[in-house]
DNA sequence: TCGCATCTGAACCGATTGGTTTATATTTGG
DNA sequence: CCAAATATAAACCAATCGGTTCAGATGCGA
């Protein structure tokens, strides 16, 4: 009773597991409401109980999955640590949500269904690489200040970070060429990204 | 009857320009056949007469489409030029591919169903990232050679441009934020990425 | 133990899907 | 101009889908 507004049942939360599951698995039109009913160990009269129909309960397991990842990117960033430490470290955090099975998956899911949902992808989009680029402007602009870096354009700078995190990794993963990575590979394009990023922006 | 070798019929471009568009448009399991029939102003039989099922319809038309994509990046590349010409005469090809409606399609199309169509991700990525990274590669080691750059992993480098490239692109346009940039916004991204690979790896 | 809210399972509905068939029309080469 | 190849429209099929309904089981607070 205590909880959130809407929801009266007990099984709310189960349901949005089972749709977590499927939806994640077979997407959007892939999934059926059987198959999540079926899932979430609930009759399908209950789910439509608390879901007036498929999209909702879809965007309602999307909004609750992207919060929780925002959350998890509340990973720590020292603002007084030296560049090359922060740096190494918030692309440390990219790549291992991006190289999650989990993380795939959402992510496909949001490209997938960006054109049916249009709000789907903008809002993956501001709880995930919004924050992580907006923080990490923060940071730089820090650093830039205490004369660690050099840097004109701090949004250009902020997006290119990451962007050099992805070097081989991303578009292998995405493609389905790759699944797992080495944990020499991703200090080698780690390294290849500080190291490029440095040379442009070290004072 | 000088053409290729599987079809018989005379109706084949037209039944696989129709799948293109319909495929493009909602993807392979929104797409219906009768739908793609009716664009193709061609009936379901002909249809079904070129091509055993619907994945098959699919994937044909995929292959032919990225084959096409392939040809159309065989963009010259002067290996005599200089780095900074040559750089931003690729990234500029690239973004050019990156925001055309067509190219945000089949991107995300290929996304999508990687999952479904494993050869199709590879596909997409060999005859799309592969082709250009390769070359880009080719002529970094010519330049090096020339002293012009200096690299110690050239496939590293040959990764990292095309990414610094999509800085403050892609995901805005993937996730369906924006979908058009301006001359003057592409330039300075352009001249951004330019700048840090010169900085990193200018001799 | 009673009473009420929630949950269940299965049957059901109308719509749509991928795919087949059939009888007829059209094109085309010789 | 004929005959074989190819295309057509429409009906049809079985399966699946999202969603509804309902009679009864189950859990729970008092």
């Amino acid at each position: 009773m205590s909880k959130s507004a809407i929801h009266k049942g007990r099984k709310f939360e189960q349901v949005l597991a089972g749709a977590r599951d499927v939806f994640l698995r077979d997407g959007f039109e892939g999934a059926s409401v059987d198959d999540i009913a079926r899932a979430a160990s609930v009759s399908k009269a209950t789910l439509y109980s608390y879901f007036p129909d498929k999209a909702a309960l879809f965007m309602e397991m999307a909004r609750v999955e992207m919060a929780a990842q925002a959350e998890r990117i509340e990973g720590r960033v020292d603002f007084n640590a030296p560049p090359n430490v922060v740096l190494i470290e918030a692309g440390r955090g990219m790549m291992g949500f991006m190289l999650t099975e989990f993380g795939r998956r959402v992510f496909r899911i949001a490209v997938a269904e960006a054109d049916r949902f249009p709000e789907l992808g903008r809002r993956f989009y501001e709880t995930g690489p919004a924050v992580m680029k907006a923080r990490l402007r923060e940071y730089l602009e820090c650093a830039a200040a205490r004369g660690e870096l050099q840097i004109e354009d701090f949004d250009l700078a902020a997006s290119q970070f990451p962007e050099l995190c992805k070097a081989e990794l991303y578009l292998k993963l995405v493609f389905g060429i790759k699944e797992t990575f080495s944990e020499a590979e991703m200090e080698r394009i780690l390294k290849g990204a500080v190291e490029m990023f440095m040379a442009r922006y070290g004072a």
